[in-house]
DNA sequence: GCGGCTCGGATTGCATACTGTATTTTCCTC
DNA sequence: GAGGAAAATACAGTATGCAATCCGAGCCGC
């Protein structure tokens, strides 16, 4: 019973959405690594249900791609390669910077307001602060912005796309100088929201999460040559 | 036993994808239609198999967004509202558009003569043809292009996004005038294609999406305001 | 000694039984 | 006869047990 999942929370409406958050919770923030073996029994007798529940968590997270079953062996956590997410980057380049788009011509006041202060927020986190506090500042811009796009579909698609590569050390990202950068970009995307011009939010949007990728891809390809193809203890 | 959803076939390798697919099928072609409630219990007697393995599938078809599901409250076939799939099809576009013009930067001579030669079955299929057949080889073209365009996630992404409104009376597109139309779409954009002009296929993919859009949206504004808000025996 | 084979353990796949909840029906009261 | 409470019913949610499958370890034959 040494690393548990659970929380000992209560207010659980149904096991198999609590499952469902748990593991991926687990997963995103790295508890459960990539290519790690995931026994139903194990997850089961962590959260304290039965395997069914659990069956169905791994199901829907294996939709949304978290993780990958195959049939009659079980599921793993996914690993993705760099090339993978090169090409996750581009899709979500194009979905968000469409969103920045729509958001463009569907803004208020009262939005920019809000969108003003998520930057300031930002910008008052110190480096010392946590960096799960500079990844749900940046996340709730982000959000923000594909909720004015006002697309639900859209939204999801997009959050799908942006979760996955959460898994991947964020902290490169918000380097003092990463940080300055990512900040500045929000401030531009809001003053174009703002004058409502939508189509110079979309590109600064696109090239934002370009950059974005270039960061993380870099990254993991200096990691691989660096360690190739280490075997999982 | 009166409608029953299975075919008799054998060759299962896995009861849950099996459901699933036997279901999205049932819904595509009109046999189970929105807004009908989906009940476990008659369904896993419909397949000659148990709840478990149809729950598993209801789960998947809620993630791909063929149904919804309230707690405790069982599924229904989504019903999709004008708006909704106003909005789809300006996703699709957007997807479809942007995999033509990847496909445009690596399609090759075989490929160009694959998608011409579908083009051709596409123009020698007879209005009195099936509309089943008019609908596979367009989804087969548009398939191969997806196929062209490398990458896979993106390919998901727009078979989720195409695969929904085809329970919309997919005979609006084919009629004689319009399957022309969509013929000559077709070819515009292979010869984009062939000639290496990535921008201009996705200009022409994206404008054939959007006038599938309005043909399928006018209609059914048509038909709402002529019926409206009919109650479901 | 090495390759193929068989057997055993481990784990997923499926079915069934039970539990909890939401809705409908029924009966009682006013 | 109408409104509301309580029981009954129907169904989704969960647990558990058994069957099918897969992988590896040990064994036998060559």
């Amino acid at each position: 019973m040494a690393g548990t999942l659970d929380k000992g929370e209560g207010l659980v409406r149904n096991a198999s959405l609590a499952a469902t958050e748990l593991i991926r919770e687990a997963i995103l923030d790295g508890r459960l690594q990539p290519g790690q073996r995931l026994k139903e029994e194990d997850l089961a007798r962590q959260l304290g249900i039965s395997r069914t529940p659990v069956r169905e968590a791994l199901l829907m997270l294996q939709v949304e791609g978290l993780i990958v079953a195959t049939p009659n062996r079980g599921a793993t956590v996914r690993v993705h390669t760099p090339d993978d997410l090169d090409d996750l980057y581009g899709l979500r380049a194009l979905l968000e910077g469409h969103a920045a788009r729509r958001a463009g011509v569907r803004i208020n006041e009262e939005q920019v307001a809000e969108l003003r202060e998520s930057c300031d927020r930002f910008d008052a986190l110190e480096p010392e602060d946590e960096l799960r506090e500079l990844v749900r500042e940046n996340m709730f811009f982000h959000n923000t912005i594909l909720e004015v796009a006002g697309s639900a579909r859209l939204g999801s698609m997009v959050r799908r796309v942006i979760e996955l590569p959460l898994v991947y050390k964020s902290y490169i990202w918000y380097s003092p100088d990463q940080k300055r950068i990512s900040s500045h970009y929000h401030r531009q995307i809001v003053n174009a929201l703002a004058s409502g011009d939508a189509e110079r939010a979309e590109l600064i949007m696109k090239e934002h999460v370009f950059e974005a990728r270039d960061l993380l891809v870099a990254r993991l390809r200096a990691e691989e040559s660096a360690a190739p193809a280490e075997a999982h203890a």
